[in-house]
DNA sequence: GTCCAGGGCCTAC
DNA sequence: GTAGGCCATGGA
């Protein structure tokens, strides 16, 4: 299955080029918009983050310290607009605190997901994307990507993970690589309901 | 008008 | 422990 997974990134590699994922322009960045795309289309999440760059407010002290409802308006068009404004800032509290902080990969994941609103795929999209740890992450695309090209379905999202991290070489380039391409790969071949 | 998108929380059973 | 409801905008 190793050889499978590898084989198929080559074919992923060789379609789409290399991604450079995530796109945003610092860590923190990747911290706002893995909040903002929980259960939304990209598209959405870039207004609310143009919304909030136009406001110099694209950083941890100005997210910090702004007032919740105009947090909720900068972020509206992200959906969920009330709860993502909370967990913005909720996510940027534990992100000053760890940015810096000398804690193990496990420990790092720990504390993501102690945070209310971090579930698992948004906190290894920040581990692995914004604090360059070795989590493969899972999302609706992997899973497509996982029943289409290898006929596999798991139940639980730690399983999804495992299978990718224990047939991968523990690459943190690769996983992120390697996830971009899944997503690319996924925009193009979203499920059509059976006619 | 209906359906969906790079989830996660809460509640009921 | 798990299925179902809820959160909400903008594009197809």
């Amino acid at each position: 299955m190793a050889k499978r997974l590898e084989h198929l990134y080559k074919r992923l590699l060789a379609a789409y080029g290399y991604q450079h994922w995530w796109p945003a322009e610092t860590p923190y960045e990747v911290v706002v918009g893995a909040v903002l795309t929980q259960n939304t289309n990209w598209k959405n999440v870039e207004r609310a983050i143009a919304n909030l760059r136009k406001e110099h407010a694209l950083s941890e002290k100005a997210i910090l310290k702004m007032d919740i409802r105009k947090l909720q308006k900068l972020v509206r068009p992200s959906g969920f607009y009330k709860q993502k404004a909370e967990r913005l800032k909720l996510a940027t509290r534990k992100w000053v605190e760890l940015k810096n902080a000398d804690l193990s990969a496990g420990q790092l994941r720990s504390e993501w997901l102690s945070v209310k609103g971090i579930g698992k795929e948004t906190a290894d999209s920040i581990l692995l994307y914004a604090m360059d740890r070795p989590f493969f992450v899972i999302d609706a695309y992997t899973r497509r990507f996982c029943k289409r090209h290898l006929k596999k379905e798991f139940r639980e999202y730690d399983d999804y993970r495992w299978f990718f991290e224990k047939n991968l070489p523990r690459n943190i380039e690769l996983y992120k690589e390697y996830h971009a391409l899944i997503v690319e790969w996924g925009k193009d071949f979203r499920p059509q309901k059976s006619s």
